[in-house]
DNA sequence: GTGAAAGCGCTAACAT
DNA sequence: ATGTTAGCGCTTTCAC
């Protein structure tokens, strides 16, 4: 490695060039006001003396790091895994980040302690902005940074109150469960079971909401088995509702990798989709197109509700008022499997 | 949002609690010569101040943020594709950091405006040490961190020089490429090709070096196709190898991803593997377990490497000299396609 | 147009 | 054991 010289300050830099402080500072942050031979004998002497500014002392001064968080409380293993919801929302945030200038700082933190350091890192004022996705059950975190003064948005209705309410951005989960429920009524099924979603998640008790309220109408009973959005617990789940209930003829389920899941084991017991069982998925991630057969769900723009996120947390942090609830709609997809 | 009331600062809770700002910070950092009312009095201000310490103000003090960015200079599209290499060298590099109670931040560049705020960001010491992983053609950034004193470790070898030299982890792509030829060779194959990896890559340019110097040997003629490390690119590289020579007998691949595009291609072609065609991939990700026929395949431990650029990048924070070069060994794993 | 000076909020000698 | 003091490196009035 390096020796690693004294870094060179703007003092330096000043007596170099044979400036002020206050000179150099002008034309490093690209002030017009700065004579012509000046400005140019201030960016020789930065560049003599490989000069870069230190942000720390900036942001102390401007209270700006020109950066924002995105936060998953989720391990690495699963962030990487083949739910294609993470990338989702990473690419939105990217494009809408990049288009503001802003440097995206990616937080995963699937353990205790990890949560404890992220919360230092976002209350310090590491980042002028924080966005949360995929959380699980009711985090005080989001609330914690609203009440400092730190503008946050998160992808789906927090779990529990806080104050001041902490403004979100979510998809229409309700309705888009209750349309694929209908949708499955409408096509005369009699026996409609869900495989749920996580329930210490927003998405997970929505989706489970939306199914519910759909059949009250009918004089269907509902037949429930929860998973967790993997592909495994899909399958896992679909057994259990096949033991619980040989006769059905429908499954919604909560998420296309469950569903992927499920339709392993409903071809391994024999039954054919959607003859025999008709099933909807909810997500329509890429792989949906290429299951057997391709799946009915649910369309939920995921790339939006990154783009939506960052837009909403520029605007507060502008100082702008923003709706506590931002809600993108969702779509039918009717494909073969329903 | 909330109204953003003035934050308070260590001078406010000294006031409350009628002490010193020294005494305070001696609270809020730990520190154990403060008597135990006194504590009692600061943490109960700081509880209802709602205090919280400015990390910009103390890392302008202590030269530290606690924090280590790994950059990955690909867009999310690509970081979250179906490349299991991403997802291992995060998991490998958030365990180790873990353990030293550091902050991790990933930083995905695949623009060039990108590219420049992340200069910015890491040569402005945002954060303690950088760590660079999926590196394309000359970077200079890694040098030029190395040169202003900020702690660098690179995933592979750089290429090009810099001064001074930075520091990287690799795995022997050379010898695990060679010892896959070997394996092809002893198996008495006869026309043995190669896909290659992306030439703008050190990972890319070593596997196909260690082909080439393996066949030399034997006289027999390299015949070499290019890819991207995409299992597409695979496939259509495959298509390319069969029409230059139907006869080949055998194919080295520079990644498995590849090698499963290229297990389509000959499969489509009337080829089996491995009667006709020998396959041997690298990387054994996953989905080489669950190919048909399960690749053949260079191990090489992806985690580790993470693990390892951690090890040696707080090595140098600390200020210890490290070797330039840590090179992990490969292994060949054999299955059924070869 | 340029410089002097005041501070951003914190830590770390040094004094007591 | 606690307080006083001097910066860390920068931006930003305010004078000139």
């Amino acid at each position: 490695m390096t020796i690693a010289r004294e870094r060179p300050t703007l003092e330096a830099v000043a007596r170099r060039a044979g400036v002020s402080r206050a000179t150099v500072s002008r034309v490093v942050n690209g002030s017009t006001t700065v004579a012509g031979p000046i400005q140019e004998a201030v960016r020789q002497a930065v560049r003599e003396l490989g000069y870069v500014p230190n942000l720390a002392a900036r942001s102390l001064v401007t209270q700006r790091t020109d950066s924002i968080a995105l936060i998953l409380p989720e391990s690495a293993t699963r962030v990487f895994s083949d739910d294609q919801f993470f990338p989702g929302i990473v690419r939105g945030v990217s494009q809408e980040l990049e288009a503001a200038d802003k440097q995206l700082v990616l937080i995963m933190a699937g353990s205790a302690a990890s949560y404890d350091r992220v919360e230092r890192y976002t209350t310090g004022r590491h980042v002028d902005g924080v966005m949360f996705a995929s959380m699980h059950g009711v985090d005080p975190l989001p609330g914690t940074l609203a009440r400092i003064g730190i503008p946050v948005v998160c992808s789906g209705r927090p779990m529990g109150r806080s104050t001041p309410p902490v403004p979100y951005v979510d998809v229409d989960s309700v309705g888009g469960a209750a349309n694929a429920v209908r949708h499955l009524l409408d096509a005369g099924r009699q026996r409609i079971a869900t495989i749920a979603g996580p329930q210490d998640m927003v998405a997970g008790v929505d989706r489970l909401a939306g199914y519910r309220s759909e059949l009250k109408g009918s004089r269907r009973r509902s037949i429930v088995a929860n998973g967790d959005f993997t592909r495994e617990s899909g399958a896992v789940a679909m057994r259990q509702l096949l033991d619980d209930d040989p006769a059905l003829d429908a499954v919604f389920v909560a998420s296309d990798l469950m569903a992927h899941g499920a339709l392993r084991t409903l071809r391994e017991a024999g039954r054919r989709v959607p003859d025999d069982v008709a099933v909807v998925g909810f997500d329509d991630v890429e792989i949906a197109r290429y299951t057997d057969p391709p799946l009915t769900t649910v369309r939920q723009p995921i790339i939006e509700i990154g783009r939506e996120m960052v837009r909403q947390l520029l605007r507060i942090a502008q100082g702008e008022e923003v709706e506590e609830a931002l809600i993108l709609p969702t779509e039918l997809v009717i494909r073969q499997s329903a």
